[in-house]
RNA sequence: AGAGGAGUGGCAGAGUGGUCGAAUGCACUGGUCUUGAAAACCAGCGUACCGCGAGGUACCGGGGGUUCGAAUCCCUCCUCCUCUGCCA
């Protein structure tokens, strides 16, 4: 969520960033957020006053007793009933108030950067480069669908009856060249400096808040009651977790880390006609980058972690184009994103396999993720992730684009991970 | 899972109802001394919010309560330790 001060501070910019999100009547939500803030402060202040008056009270009593004056610190009690009851009804009205600001915060993006495109959806974002050929397809050539279901490798059936749609089965050389596709993203992610973590795929709630899944997105993750705790969508949520609270020193920036896990959707209304396959799944597979860095190097590393993307979708010989979101598209925590889409031959479709987003300090504000500056001030640190690379629909793209006569060839850089060359 | 114990500042550790934001030690920062360093000595040393400032308020695992007043008492949740049980 954005400071309060900085929108305060840099309110016509707010505006402005809030307008190119196609965000309704933002100067009217800025002003109500100010006015909320203002009355926080008003009351906060108010507050502040009634308890130090009852603290030099109790102070008087205390002595009073002391001194045996047994009377008078009698009446000195009677006379903070009022007192009491007053700081009673400011405190529980602050705290409405409080959360009334936060949820209002709550409510407002993080505040696209300056190379965000203008546009209102999916159509509107830029393309910023394709590379690669896209697949000539042999005659009979099938989507990956059914190519799951002649080599046997992926078993959607088996998946509904063991647990239910969108939960599927790999089988054999799928689940090999699967379990490749991990070690091999793994591998990438090291050879860049990155530092593997496991995490685990069960959060509290108190995580879910810190990087805004809760309490808006709530029924899109799978909640275990008796527990209290949610499968988590994507392993950002754990790894960037691990930072909530903490503050940073220089040696420990910047951080990288990437971690492989199954991710958890609930994908509630999520379901059209052309959402076949492993093109959306309940349950799949991903290897995720996260890194944290000094506010003015932020970029510079949305940069590195685009080309590290761009790199492994060029070992595994993919044709992708690369997307600038646009505003109207850009997720909500999100200052800048870029988008990866690979081209599944056989659907003949742009398939997004990977989303790298700057969040600035907009989650850093949430997770009280920090530095020192030179003036020992704490300062909000700059959060990044993107996926490296999310599995199935790399899988479909892979299994449509490589399928010949004799079988799926498997790429080159794969091999020696999984240990064949083709299936079929 | 049951029984018992414990959670205090960067760390260690005192404090069981009253000027406690919290003793003391270590660490850290500045200074004196020294050719330099160490030692010694002196001083400083948490965070957040409000306020131009003086200053005020809050925070002793989280939340709630009792009280004029809570680190201290009560309830509840979380975490850790010990023992017992169960188990990959």
């Amino acid at each position: 969520m954005l400071l309060v001060n900085n929108i305060r501070d840099n309110k016509v910019k707010v505006i402005e960033g809030l307008k190119k999100r196609n965000f309704e009547n933002p100067s009217e939500a800025i002003d109500r957020i100010i006015e909320t803030d203002d009355l926080r402060k008003s009351t906060q202040g108010q507050l502040d006053q009634i308890l130090a008056d009852g603290n030099v009270a109790a102070r008087r009593i205390g002595q009073l007793m002391k001194e045996g004056k047994r009377k008078e610190a009698e009446e000195a009690k009677k006379a903070t009933q009022e007192n009491k009851a007053k700081s009673k009804e400011l405190a529980d009205q602050l705290k409405e108030i409080e959360n009334d600001l936060r949820i209002q915060l709550y409510d407002i993006p993080n505040i696209p950067n300056d190379k965000v495109p203008a546009g209102v959806g999916e159509n509107d974002n830029e393309v910023v480069m394709e590379y690669g050929d896209k697949p000539d397809l042999h005659k009979g050539a099938m989507p990956h669908w059914d190519l799951i279901v002649k080599y046997d490798i992926i078993d959607f059936e088996l998946g509904n009856k063991i647990t239910g749609a969108g939960f599927p089965v790999y089988k054999g050389k799928g689940a090999r060249l699967q379990r490749a596709m991990i070690n091999f993203f793994l591998e990438e992610a090291l050879k860049g400096g990155y530092t593997e973590i496991q995490p685990p795929i069960l959060i509290n709630e108190a995580s879910g808040l810190g990087t805004g899944q809760l309490p808006d997105k709530e029924g899109q993750m799978y909640h275990m009651t008796t527990d209290n705790l949610y499968a988590i969508p994507t392993a950002e949520v754990p790894i960037t977790n691990i930072y909530r609270d903490v503050i940073l020193d220089d040696g420990q920036l910047p951080v990288k880390n990437v971690g492989y896990s199954p991710c958890f959707r609930r994908e509630a209304g999520a379901w059209g006609a052309n959402v076949r396959g492993l093109n959306r799944l309940h349950q799949f597979d991903k290897v995720e980058i996260v890194q944290i860095t000094y506010p003015e190097e932020s970029y510079k590393v949305l940069d590195e972690m685009v080309q590290h993307v761009q790199s492994l979708l060029e070992k595994l010989e993919l044709p992708y184009r690369m997307l600038n979101l646009c505003g109207g598209d850009l997720g909500f925590t999100s200052a800048q994103t870029f988008d990866m889409e690979v081209f599944s031959g056989a659907q003949k479709k742009w398939l997004e396999v990977s989303s790298i987003s700057n969040f600035e300090t907009y989650q850093a504000n949430r997770l009280k993720v920090r530095y020192k500056d030179e003036n020992g001030k704490s300062q909000l640190l700059h959060t990044l992730n993107g996926s490296a690379l999310a599995l199935p629909r790399i899988l479909a793209a892979l299994l449509e684009n490589n399928q010949t006569e004799e079988g799926i060839v498997i790429p080159e850089v794969l091999r020696p991970y999984c240990g064949f060359d083709s299936i079929g």
